[in-house]
DNA sequence: CCGACTCTGATTGTATACGATTTTGTATAC
DNA sequence: GTATACAAAATCGTATACAATCAGAGTCGG
């Protein structure tokens, strides 16, 4: 398993004796397997064979693979009808993007309302910061060949700048507990979408000026269109052009 | 620990040598010790304690003590800055619980929308079974004296009626992710709410209405609002009352 | 009397052993 | 050739042991 990653290395076993918390490693280094697509739908996934593969023990993963049911990103197989779980990477479907990038435009959406809420200074101030993250993923946008890493944390930094200015702590919670997800559809789908950013150049745009001056339910309109929109583009994308981008794991 | 629960007897060691899964059922235990308030908050909780507590060995327990972790119902204490995670129950605010509220609003109003795509005679009759769940509602109301758990019981089938109707899977899994805490926030400060449901009663007759003939926007504004005014309610009982159901639980 | 230091107890994180159940592979009978 | 029965491997859930670290009490010095 994982040929194809660039480091099979053991988990951090890297100074001293010190025997570092491994869980977290652990789910990060499976989270983001998963998310890229190293580790295909479907995927059976073992605790010992992640154990051996990653040289820790089998409680840390299992810590890390109930955490990564909780995420979604793995879900129970079929049979397993007497108590017991056997765990699959989670399969992708349009319905379950369509529902998932809804469920981010309406979180983000309600946390958006509460920049209205804002003095008129701070929220130009946010109006300027968005302004700039767009810049900056225009700029990733254009770069060819396209850095699809780049291009990913440009666009994140967005809708992270608006969220970070006006989600409480509970908010921004949920937010990113559907992340992992979120994220592994549009990492996937992204080559059917690109470079053509025309349409989400122009929400972006329409959210910043909503930021700037509209009322609190004008600012959630144009956040959840941005997401719902996004979602029917990857859609049909996905329904036009078939696959996304070629899964290097194993099914 | 653990003076005022009814039955302190360990988890399910019942029939034959057969050893039973223990983590869900700690889950499920610990989970009603904190929603309704036998386990205060800011309560230290110890994995050992627990354990020895409900005759379990530490491993479902911990698995337990994550899976509580995620629903925010177990947050680390203060300090935990080198790598250790000491675990408490979560405090209770109002802050907290007006974003819970609002969230809830924001996902079971999103879902609702799905009844304005039903077929008009599907429509009828889910605003049909809403009624039907509405009366039973009222009926446990009207009880004297009140039995706090078929009212929360009522109340929640008649939210369970509209997102199961209406809401796909992930909806509903992100509903089911906070409804521990919402439930929490419920039970705890019930009885500065009730006797009196008038409001209630009008938001729920608002949303059968809209589900039985108004717009997407109309469904999804009425729940929002129930939703909504629920958490100022709420919020101004706390701040005129003061503390609401007395916790059994010790701090 | 107050502050810094040390030591001890408590608590978490990880590793490993064991039992139980499911699944898979093989051989045999029809 | 197919299906069934049996055996063997695999995998999960739990228990327990051990190591490392942190919090707090107690003590000593100023």
């Amino acid at each position: 398993m994982f040929h194809s990653m660039t480091t099979p290395a053991p988990i951090a076993r890297s100074a001293g004796q010190h025997r570092p918390r491994a869980a977290g490693p652990v789910y990060a280094r499976l989270r983001d397997l998963i998310v890229r697509g190293r580790l295909a739908p479907g995927a059976r996934v073992t605790e010992a064979g992640i154990a051996d593969e990653l040289g820790v023990s089998r409680t840390p993963v299992r810590e890390a693979m109930h955490h990564l049911v909780r995420d979604g990103l793995l879900v129970p197989v079929d049979g397993h009808g007497g108590g017991r779980t056997r765990l699959a990477v989670a399969p992708m479907d349009p319905a379950t993007l369509d529902q998932l990038y809804r469920i981010a435009g309406a979180l983000e959406g309600l946390a958006a309302r509460g920049a209205a809420r804002l003095a008129a200074r701070e929220r130009a101030a946010l109006a300027g910061r968005l302004g700039a993250a767009e810049r900056a993923f225009r700029a990733a946008a254009a770069r060819r060949p396209l850095d699809y890493d780049r291009l990913f944390e440009r666009h994140d930094a967005f809708h992270r700048t608006l969220v970070d200015a006006t989600a409480g702590p509970e908010l921004r919670a949920q937010l990113e507990a559907i992340r992992p997800r979120v994220d592994r559809y549009e990492w996937f789908y992204a080559p059917l979408v690109g470079p053509d950013f025309g349409p989400t150049y122009r929400e972006h745009a329409a959210i910043i000026r909503a930021v700037r001056s509209a009322t609190a339910e004008g600012i959630e309109r144009a956040v959840r269109a941005n997401w719902f929109l996004g979602a029917a583009r990857l859609v049909r994308a996905l329904a036009e052009g078939g696959a996304g981008r070629p899964a290097s794991g194993r099914a």
